[in-house]
RNA sequence: GGUCGCUUAGCUCAGUUGGGAGAGCGCCUGCCUUACAAGCAGGAUGUCAUAGGUUCAAGUCCUAUAGUGACCACCA
């Protein structure tokens, strides 16, 4: 035996190498079996474009947590990894690379720029899977998915061409959120809208066969040229006269209709609205109310199309600008006046969205949110916290029409085949030799591929092999939890919800746990442009990966955002190193690796520790069962450093120190054990320090990840032992308090007298002589049971059913020790009083629970004798 | 406009079903005591935002108000 640790722990040399080993004997790598309950979490995948950061890590830490507890607890218990073809963001990356080059996509062609992001994908990848590895996730890695991969891609397809059969995706022309950017259609929840300084400008139009003009307002004066209505309310006594009659739309020379439609406000702006059907989803709305013509003013590029000749080219901006000027020069502008709107913009580009109309593929939400509706209302579906269900069903009862199709390469391609003899349209996952209509051969696949998140929200099942009805699919799906961001859940966690009970007519998970964000140490979100971001890896090379994961999970309740200190990870830091070193000093003592147990050889303090860390393993568990993992560590970090390193390794020091002891080799039995079980605990949060440790308290090779997770034992329960031990530690802390107060220096050895007629409390003092020794300094331990043999010259302590004396040294103050004992005196007497307000209150004996004035009437008790004894002690000093 | 958070010690935050207010950091005092100064011992600090209500009992439940933040919708 007699193994030696480092004087500290070197986590940048351990954390690689044993994660290595972990890899190198599979223990993390899930097979069937049948024998075995399935836990099952399938991680959120990452972009490939993405790099590791605190986000990243929380939400890794979390799941780890509960993977590795699960595996302890005996479960089968799957964490499945995976990336994220991220179609828009990657497919930008590889075109500006390609610029730099000198290369064109368009030039190069599809097939060839696709052989340039794979190729890119190999090269960068794979980095955030490396990043997850120093987290030290366990994850089976030989599962890792991608979902662009051609399992996923089977998936995906057969999706949709269920859909398209079921009628549930059509192709239609609707107005979509246009990026002239990206040049891209994008999806209503990939839109952000921000807060804008912007104009409204006032124009008039004549209004033809009078004189008269209608004034109105509009922040986006370049669509004037796709206008083919102007709009009053039906009840509006201004203008119901003009409903009718036609007004000249000037530049285009115009002739449009004045209609009416509820729509319009009448006490907005001018009660005026232009109608551009084609560039603003109310518009179109209106427009086909009243069978309006749909004028396309815009390029893709955001550029003025041929609608006007004189405007042709140029950018949206600049056509914006020239037709203000224009409206001056007919004398047909009224006023412009600065206003506060919001202007939708591409999340990924920041550019400014433009309402277009467009052919595309769209999936038809009304009937498929239904399930997903119902299961969350029959409380099969659990938010943790649950107030986040509310932003699940206010997305799900809103949903419009999801618009999948991307003017994108990077992805999965849609399914649809078109004939280019009869136009007609064929969903399959093969190209069709000849049309099935007209024979004809003429046969080109769709261009555009579908969103990112069509795929993410097949990523529950198609990752476990689905659409083949395979083994693993039976065994461990449904899985147990999904573990997301608050930010996320309207993107993902709907989309997968509704896909898995249309697909499999199940939930893909039971409960979904939320996290929030990791701000900087000002609150402020961690971002590229602020660059306040503090990389997870940098934290890890600092101070380990362990430090890191107690930091993000310690002080911290679900759903809640958290800012990150480097002052926080220094404490989780200290706290390992106090493991650390708290196994460092059993080492010293212990001589041969497993000390022998014998019930009967139990002291009460070994009990006492036993006991304690009975109930803490009972809680541990069932908070982490209930996902509270910020309670869980706290206890675990208490238990650690207050119960085991502060009271119970120093109550039992003189017992190692004397070999000839009897109840030495209890003791390190008592030692040794809680300290495993407290390393199982701790495990799941600090995964790298507790295997070092473990592997180091063994004789034997062994590993902590696939130990079992320790279980409430009614053998360690030890309610006596528990009391009196309390007792002890206040009579230590209270001899304590004294010796500072008198300063009196830790070295200077004092006599401890203990006073009390109490059989029960003497017995307690006498078994427990050695910790007054050692831990409150005393030279010797006298018992009386009577006051009057002590002398003037002593100063006291009072503990319930006792005081304890010291003799007066050189400094004691007289005044000064009767200004403390008063405030003891009114301290009690405040409880005394506050306890018997309590028990005289009718209400409250009557209908309090028994125990708790069972409890209360004890604590009156040794309130007033406490009371009585300071007193004593009062009229002794005042002699 | 709608929904939902948050407000607890100087700072950052816990407080799981209602039953005498907690942690860490910071601050003050004393200690290098043979596991640990990344440490030990002791100490000070709170009208739990405000006002009502329910209850024998409220930081915890309900209502309103204020401050603050997030999300959603609207913005001609």
């Amino acid at each position: 035996m007699k193994k030696e640790l480092d004087k500290n722990f070197n986590p940048s040399e351990a954390e690689d190498r044993i994660y290595k080993n972990w890899l190198n004997k599979g223990y993390f790598n899930v097979k069937i079996d049948k024998a075995k309950k399935p836990y099952t979490i399938v991680m959120p995948p990452p972009n490939i474009t993405g790099q590791l950061h605190m986000g990243h890590a929380l939400n890794s830490t979390i799941q780890d947590i509960l993977i590795r507890t699960k595996r302890m607890q005996g479960y089968n218990a799957l964490l499945l990894p995976g990336t994220d073809h991220a179609s828009i963001s990657t497919e930008v990356k590889v075109v500006e690379k390609l610029a730099k080059e000198g290369i064109k996509k368009e030039d190069i062609g599809r097939e060839e720029f696709l052989k340039h992001v794979w190729d890119w994908k190999e090269t960068y990848g794979n980095k955030i899977v490396e990043q997850f590895k120093k987290m030290g996730i366990s994850c089976d890695w030989s599962r890792q998915r991608f979902t662009l991969d051609s399992g996923l891609n089977k998936a995906v397809e057969e999706v949709f061409i269920k859909l398209y059969k079921k009628g549930y995706i059509y192709k239609g022309k609707k107005l979509v959120n246009w990026c002239p950017q990206c040049k891209t259609t994008i999806s209503d929840a990939e839109v952000n809208y921000i807060d804008n300084e912007g104009y409204f400008w006032y124009f008039k139009y004549p209004i033809n066969g009078t004189d008269e003009f209608l004034t109105f307002a509009t922040t986006r004066p370049e669509t004037i040229l796709g206008d083919t209505s102007i709009a009053v309310n039906p009840n509006d006594i201004r203008y119901k006269k003009f409903i009718g009659m036609t007004v000249t739309v000037p530049i285009v020379n115009r002739v449009i209709p004045i209609i009416a439609d509820d729509y319009v406000e009448m006490d907005f702006g001018t009660g005026v609205v232009k109608i551009t059907p084609a560039h603003d989803p109310n518009d179109f709305e209106v427009g086909e109310r009243h069978n309006l013509p749909i004028i396309n003013v815009m390029n893709d590029d955001g550029s003025i199309n041929d609608v006007c000749e004189a405007y042709k080219g140029l950018d949206r901006y600049e056509a914006r600008e020239k037709i203000v000027e224009e409206f001056k020069n007919l004398g047909l502008f009224v006023k412009k006046e600065e206003i506060k709107n919001s202007v939708g913009t591409h999340e990924r580009c920041n550019c400014v969205i433009e309402p277009l109309i467009k052919e595309q593929w769209f999936v038809k939400m009304d009937e498929m949110v239904k399930p997903a509706i119902e299961e969350f209302k029959n409380n099969n579906l659990r938010f943790i916290p649950d107030r986040f269900g509310k932003i699940y069903m206010n997305w799900l009862e809103n949903m419009h029409d999801w618009c999948i199709s991307r003017q994108l390469w990077w992805g999965h391609r849609i399914p649809a085949y078109y004939c280019d003899d009869c136009h007609e349209i064929i969903v399959s996952s093969e190209k069709p030799i000849k049309c099935s209509k007209c024979g004809g051969t003429n046969i080109k696949q769709d261009e555009d591929t579908l969103d990112t998140w069509f795929s993410s929200a097949l990523w529950p099942f198609s990752t476990l092999g689905w659409p083949e009805n395979t083994e693993d699919l039976n065994y461990f799906y449904p899985t147990d939890v999904l573990v997301t961001a608050y930010d996320i859940i309207f993107f993902w966690v709907v989309r997968m919800v509704f896909s898995a009970l249309e697909q499999t007519n199940q939930l893909p998970f039971k409960d979904v746990l939320i996290h929030g964000l990791v701000r900087d140490s000002e609150g402020r979100k961690m971002s590229k442009s602020l660059g306040n971001g503090i990389n997870p890896l940098d934290v890890i090379e600092k101070y380990g990966t362990d430090a890191l994961r107690l930091t993000l999970i310690g002080g911290n309740s679900p759903g809640n955002d958290q800012r990150f200190y480097w002052e926080k990870v220094e404490v989780n830091r200290n706290f390992l190193n106090k493991v650390w070193n708290a196994t460092r000093f059993i080492l010293m003592n212990l001589e041969e690796a497993s000390p022998k147990y014998s019930k009967e050889d139990l002291t009460p303090a070994d009990k006492w520790i036993l006991s304690k860390l009975n109930s803490l393993i009972m809680e541990v568990t069932n908070l982490i069962d209930n996902y509270e993992l910020g309670i869980a560590i706290q206890k675990i970090y208490d238990f650690i450093w207050e119960y085991y390193c502060d009271w119970y390794i120093e109550m039992v020091k003189p017992r190692l120190y004397n070999k000839n002891d009897p109840t030495r080799n209890i003791a390190l039995w008592t030692l040794k054990e809680v300290l495993i079980n407290s390393l199982k605990l701790l495990h799941p949060y600090a995964p790298f320090i507790t295997e070092e440790i473990f592997n180091s308290i063994q004789d034997e090779e062994d590993t902590i990840v696939l130990s079992n997770w320790p279980k409430y034992n009614k053998e360690f329960v030890f309610e006596k032992e528990e009391k009196d031990i309390e007792i002890i530690k206040t009579a230590v802390k209270n001899i304590r308090y004294l010796r500072a107060e008198m300063n009196v220096v830790p070295s200077r050895k004092v006599k401890t007298i203990l006073v009390t007629q109490e059989e029960n409390i003497s017995n307690i003092f006498k078994d427990s002589e050695s910790f007054f020794k050692t831990l409150a300094y005393s030279s010797e331990l006298i018992i009386k049971d009577n006051n009057d043999q002590i002398d003037n010259d002593y100063v006291s302590v009072v503990i319930s059913g006792g005081a304890i004396y010291m003799p007066f040294l050189e400094l004691v103050d007289i005044e000064k020790e009767l200004l403390r004992l008063n405030k003891e005196k009114e301290k009690l007497e405040s409880e005394v009083n506050r306890v018997n307000k309590k028990l005289s209150n009718e209400g409250f004996v009557s209908k309090a629970p028994q125990k708790l004035i069972e409890a209360e009437k004890e604590k009156q008790i040794k309130y007033e004798k406490t009371l009585e004894e300071v007193l004593e002690q009062i009229k002794r000093l005042s002699k």
